[in-house]
DNA sequence: TTGACATATTCCCATAAGAGAATGTAATTT
DNA sequence: AAATTACATTCTCTTATGGGAATATGTCAA
């Protein structure tokens, strides 16, 4: 099996640096796409084809004015991405902690550097 | 140019369900990989290909003991994913705030939908 | 040394992709 | 209706999978 589809899920989606991006751009007020090809500098096609992935996963949403369509990021279909990480944050705190203590002790029971490549 | 590397960074890696699955079963303890197939039920190749991808990124530090090799997540580097995540946590306040008092509105003001093509 | 145990790597294959170019389609304007 | 504007879709091509099977590497035990 190859890799999982762009549009199976959020955590796909975002693995594109361009759509992060776009999410950015789009998360503070809807835009036509014609404004998204030409604050971030993609070509049209592309910004097309990455709404249409950030569409599918429900990532942006879409309403059309005239020949514009509007897209807008949706926040929410981002919070289990933030959740998911979140859950993660006990032991990074963890960790801070561990390497602290480790720093401490090695600088009070500091000795020279054993040189692992001394034969004998 | 085909998708990026799932070893370009952490969000690509996490891209993958299977890697999600380590990391949170690595989070709590370091493991021998071993240990990874029988509770995931992954096939060892499979973890250990999926353990190569997750290293070099960063995700997760390894340590040799004897014939097995112990990793275990490294939760610094799930950080940045959740800051990212992070920065849309005022959008969706404000979304969850603006369906809010459209739904109210709607009620108070009940009338037919305007339309935005009326020039004058 | 030989064998068993724990991991890692390689090969093959089907799939999904993202970029670029060209083209299609719907809504507006003249 | 014809031309224009704003997007979306399709086609081709190169690249990166991720799984399964087989094999290689490394370490400890007898």
């Amino acid at each position: 099996m190859a890799r999982a589809a762009t549009t199976s899920d959020a955590f796909n989606a975002i693995a594109e640096p361009r759509r992060r991006e776009i999410l950015v751009y789009l998360a503070v007020r809807e835009r036509p796409v014609g404004d998204i090809v030409t604050a971030l500098g993609f070509e049209q096609p592309s910004v097309s084809k990455h709404l249409r992935v950030l569409r599918k996963v429900g990532l942006v949403h879409m309403r059309c004015q005239g020949r514009q369509k509007l897209y807008r990021t949706n926040a929410e279909a981002i919070r289990p991405l933030h959740e998911w990480a979140g859950t993660f944050e006990r032991y990074w705190q963890h960790q801070l902690q561990r390497i602290k203590e480790r720093a401490e002790s090695t600088i009070k029971n500091a000795r020279p550097i054993s040189n692992p490549k001394e034969k004998s």
